[in-house]
DNA sequence: ACCCAGGCGGGCG
DNA sequence: CGCCCGCATGGG
């Protein structure tokens, strides 16, 4: 293999991938993907295509082989989406800066931050606030069943559901979010997929930088300051994109700061001190997950 | 029963 | 500006 990943005939054969910890660390893909690794299994949709993935071998030579309708948009998507083209070893010799890091990266050694879609992220990530990661993600699989549009196979045979796009939300009301769980947070995604429809081209922030693209999130109802690091991270790869949640914020004051409380101001001023700005992102992923789950 | 969750907007000093 | 409060809902 050439690199950090290999194309096959139907699939894909990666370096320094975990699967299973990519795709369960609270990340978009955690909420809108199907997946179940007793069977190794995995589906989601990419716009209107469906993929099925299939997957093998182990975090240090993993291969995947993908059945999509479209292969080539499947293969592709696949490469971007789990940022195939990153150099694991690279970023984790940067990061790895103290033992709390270093183990951090033994215990989830291959896990990436993913790249979604930004509205997908956007509206996954207005769900995540005040709220837990099953509910999120129960919330955002019953937006797709009821606000989605199906996905059928050339026999017309309904596959999965698509994730709803900010325009096909504005044909229902605060009510019906409300009636899909999403509590208070309803209205924020009433204003948002106007917002995102008529006022804000969420495609055209791409090749903005981090600056700029937080900047014009957090013109979104219900997108603040977090909610937007989230998204400039997750939607646009932005890696310089630090978001301090609740888990975050309690890991770095217990680790770096003998567990006194700390003002997020603070926190990021700290951050920005100890990691280089390319790879804050991926420490960032790795102590929430390793904060959460110590 | 009680507590918490990948925070945000609005109101107040 | 910074601080404080209420907020829907399901799972532990």
């Amino acid at each position: 293999m050439v690199g950090y990943y290999s194309l096959t005939n139907d699939g894909i054969r990666i370096r320094d991938f975990d699967i299973r910890h990519t795709i369960e660390s609270a990340q978009p893909i955690t909420f809108y993907a199907d997946y179940d690794f007793s069977r190794n299994m995995l589906d989601y949709s990419i716009g209107n295509n469906f993929v099925n993935v299939g997957f093998s071998g182990n975090e240090r030579n993993f291969e995947v082989k993908l059945r999509s309708s479209n292969l080539d948009i499947a293969k592709r998507d696949f490469v971007r989406r789990f940022r195939l083209k990153d150099n694991m070893a690279d970023i984790y010799s940067s990061i790895g800066t103290d033992t709390f890091m270093k183990n951090a990266i033994r215990n989830y050694h291959g896990m990436r931050v993913t790249l979604n879609d930004p509205w997908e992220a956007t509206l996954c990530f207005i769900i995540s606030q005040y709220n837990n990661v099953k509910r999120i993600r129960l919330i955002v699989k019953r937006f797709m069943k009821e606000f989605g549009s199906e996905i059928t196979d050339k026999n017309g045979k309904i596959i999965g559901m698509s994730f709803p796009t900010s325009e096909e939300l504005t044909k229902f009301t605060e009510k019906d979010f409300r009636r899909a769980g999403a509590g208070f947070r309803a209205k924020y995604i009433v204003e948002a997929a106007d917002f995102c429809t008529n006022n804000l081209d969420l495609y055209m922030l791409q090749n903005k930088g981090y600056d700029k693209v937080k900047e014009s999130l957090m013109e979104i109802s219900g997108v603040g300051d977090k909610v937007a690091d989230c998204i400039a991270l997750m939607g646009y790869g932005k890696m310089e994109a630090f978001p301090i949640d609740v888990w975050v914020k309690r890991t770095l004051e217990k680790v770096y700061f003998k567990g006194k409380d700390r003002k997020i101001k603070d926190l990021h001023r700290f951050v920005e001190e100890q990691w280089d700005k390319d790879h804050r992102g991926y420490v960032q992923q790795y102590i929430f997950w390793q904060g959460r789950n110590i």
